[in-house]
RNA sequence: GGGCUCGUGGCUCAGCAUGGAUAGAGCGAUUGGUUGCGGACCAAUAGGUCAAGGGUUCGAAUCCCUUCGGGCCCGCCA
């Protein structure tokens, strides 16, 4: 039994008194308490206070005689304290036993959220056109955690990756590669990605102000990416798919990977802006404006904001009008047009598929589906506008809130990373831009921290091999990257500093990661394995009881973070358990235990803690290794 | 100008959804930890008018309003 069985057993006994006694507050909590304050505690007294009119007190005494009687076994006390709270006390002997076996099974906090109802999780969609920067990593991070969490919580997930392969940032290379003179093939074997990004895009787009001409090519050839026949639009084809291959290396790097790839060039030429197009007029969603300054326009008013353009006076739309149709296609609000083909097999042998307008011959007959009853969009915030009136128009089709715009606020860098950068600064932080190549490049942060573990392993190590360090580095620079940017909540702006990214004490990946390292150097020295059926009763101190209270609420957390969509919640779980393992490493002998038995149970506990963290880290998709 | 958002020790952040008991961490500072499983650690001390003011409430860091300060967004660009 973990922590939320014990929480809604006695919310069931604190009903049932409230149900005889004829009272009908339901929005009691009943969770766990702060440190002094037994273990679980229980507002409702001061809820009933005021209907009553009698004092918490007296009523939380009424309700304490009453729990006493009828509450479950693994509560061995319920006190009224005086301030008017309810607490409860577990009892450790009978519930150690319980929690530390359950906590050692995989399935350990698989609690039943979704009940397999199908998921869609967008995240990356980065543009075609450069190399992934800290603020992509965010983005990636975030929407990689969120489908694990949403995974652990049994809905059936399906991770998206949008390709726009045909706005005006893929005309801009084209540019700069006919135009402009630059070579198809990058220098030194730069990766095609840098090498777009930093020497190709930034080069053509600094020309746009001293070359006029240059401006309205870059019209012409929007428009030739767009007819699929044309020579411009294959072109355009083989540089963003060269890019993106590129951009992929990066991203499994960092240990995640997708089901699908959405081409836009696709939901261009699949029709399905005119569908949804002649939906949203059929609903009246859209207007024809008559008059004033967007007259001949299609137009889309909400609350509060200023109208916004779908479809010019020309006739030609308007970007948001191509995030329109897509939304609606995630959600399976219109007929699936695309057919899916294999793109390739990632590192952890899932299938990626991409999206195609051939036909396809395969095997199987049955059409793959990569859409869902609800949709999360991990998008910036500063997109939160637009997003805003698609989620608006979801849900006036669906009439419910399947459609969900996951924002987070954007990575800036620090002065000093800005001024190594060479960008001096009065400002305590500085944005990024792609289009000025300023930016903290992805693979560059991975390789500093690979470097920087490396040498600190081998330091702190004697006689391990290269692949063990390297795979160790790859392990700690990976965990590390993607716990920084998931710890503070999503509405922070992270300041991004090239030398504090490097920290590995205090509240940080490496730390968490060296008290599964420690853990498994007892399990391993130990030479047994535990025998869980032993009494275990023996743990009574406080430091394995507060792993034990730690351990047990693993499933809480996991409930918290997928409800709230918070992946914040677990790397701070993750953090506080390992504060708890730490502590009692420190203070109890586990190897030299007093005696036999008590030495079996705390392999139990260590073992225990070890599972329970490495599950943990796992939804962070954050390797435990057993040295470092 | 309009909209959104953030403001908690020197610095970086939890806590706010669902108001309740003593506002928690990490970094930095000061100090201690040989007999014990890896010091990427543990333990202790100092450091807070929870931006300011008002309101609701028996009770506010948490909810509401105002003000101040920072950030982002506001094109027939994508």
């Amino acid at each position: 039994m973990a922590f939320l069985e014990i929480l809604e057993s006695i919310r069931q006994t604190v009903q049932s008194y409230l149900s005889e006694n004829n009272l009908s507050i339901t929005n009691f909590t009943v969770e766990p308490s702060k440190p002094g304050f037994g273990d679980i505690t229980c507002n409702v007294a001061f809820l009933l206070s005021k209907e009553l009119h009698k004092s918490p007190q007296d009523i939380s005494k009424e309700i304490v005689s009453f729990c006493s009687e009828k509450i479950s076994k693994e509560i061995k006390q319920v006190i009224a304290h005086p301030a008017g709270h309810i607490n409860f006390e577990i009892d450790y002997t009978r519930f150690n036993k319980s929690i530390l076996l359950e906590s050692t099974k995989p399935t350990y906090a698989d609690i039943d959220i979704g009940s397999s109802k199908k998921i869609v999780v967008e995240h990356t969609s980065v543009n075609p056109n450069k190399a992934l920067h800290i603020g992509h990593v965010r983005n990636i991070v975030i929407g990689d955690i969120i489908s694990r969490i949403l995974k652990k919580v049994n809905y059936n997930v399906k991770v998206l990756n949008y390709i726009d392969d045909s706005g005006l940032q893929v005309a801009d290379l084209i540019i700069g590669f006919k135009h402009c003179g630059f070579s198809q093939d990058p220098p030194n074997n730069e990766k095609f990605d840098h090498y777009c990004g930093d020497t190709v895009y930034v080069g053509t787009t600094a020309k746009y102000n001293d070359d006029k001409n240059l401006e309205s090519k870059r019209h012409e050839i929007l428009k030739s990416i767009e007819d699929v026949d044309s020579e411009v639009s294959k072109f355009a084809q083989k540089i963003t798919r060269n890019v993106l291959a590129a951009q992929l290396k990066t991203v499994w790097k960092l240990g995640v990977t997708y089901d699908c790839l959405n081409f836009e060039s696709q939901i261009i030429h699949s029709q399905m802006w005119e569908k949804i197009f002649s939906k949203l007029k059929s609903q009246d969603l859209v207007r024809l404006e008559k008059t004033g300054k967007n007259e001949g326009c299609w137009i889309i008013s909400s609350p509060n904001e200023d109208d916004k353009v779908l479809v010019r006076s020309n006739g030609v739309a308007t970007y948001i009008a191509k995030d329109i149709p897509y939304a609606a296609w995630k959600l399976g609000i219109i007929d699936d047009p695309f057919n899916y083909k294999i793109y390739s097999i990632q590192d952890n042998k899932q299938t990626l598929y991409e999206t195609t307008l051939d036909e396809i011959h395969e095997h199987d007959a049955d059409k793959l589906i990569f859409t869902g009853d609800k949709v999360i969009t991990v998008i910036d915030n500063r997109q939160i506008r637009l997003q805003k009136i698609v989620t608006d128009l979801m849900k006036r089709f669906t009439g419910n809130d399947s459609y969900v715009h996951l924002g987070y606020e954007s990575v800036t860098l620090s002065s000093n990373t800005a001024s190594n950068l060479g960008l001096e600064t009065s400002e305590k932080s500085v944005q990024m831009s792609g289009r000025k190549g300023f930016y903290v490049d992805a693979d560059l942060i991975l390789e500093n921290l690979h470097n920087k573990i490396y040498n600190e392993s081998k330091k702190r190590n004697d006689g391990l091999s290269e692949s063990e360090l390297n795979s160790i580095a790859k392990s700690v620079s990976v965990g590390t990257i993607r716990y920084e940017m998931i710890k503070p909540d999503l509405d922070k702006i992270i300041t991004f500093d090239l030398e504090t990214s490097l920290k590995i004490e205090g509240d940080t990946c490496s730390y968490i990661q060296y008290s599964y390292a420690r853990a498994t150097r007892i399990l391993e020295k130990s030479g047994i394995s535990p025998d869980f059926n032993d009494d275990l009763s023996n743990l009574i101190n406080q430091f394995e009881i507060n792993l034990i209270k730690k351990i047990a609420m693993y499933d809480i957390q996991i409930s918290d973070a997928a409800n709230n969509l918070s992946p914040k919640v677990i790397a701070r779980y993750c953090y506080e358990l390992s504060v708890a393992f730490s502590s009692f490493y420190e203070h109890v002998m586990v190897l030299n235990a007093e005696s036999e038995e008590l030495k079996n149970s705390r392999l139990c506990l260590v073992t225990s803690f070890q599972k329970t963290l490495s599950n943990a880290l796992s939804v962070l998709g954050i390797d435990s290794p057993d040295k470092m």
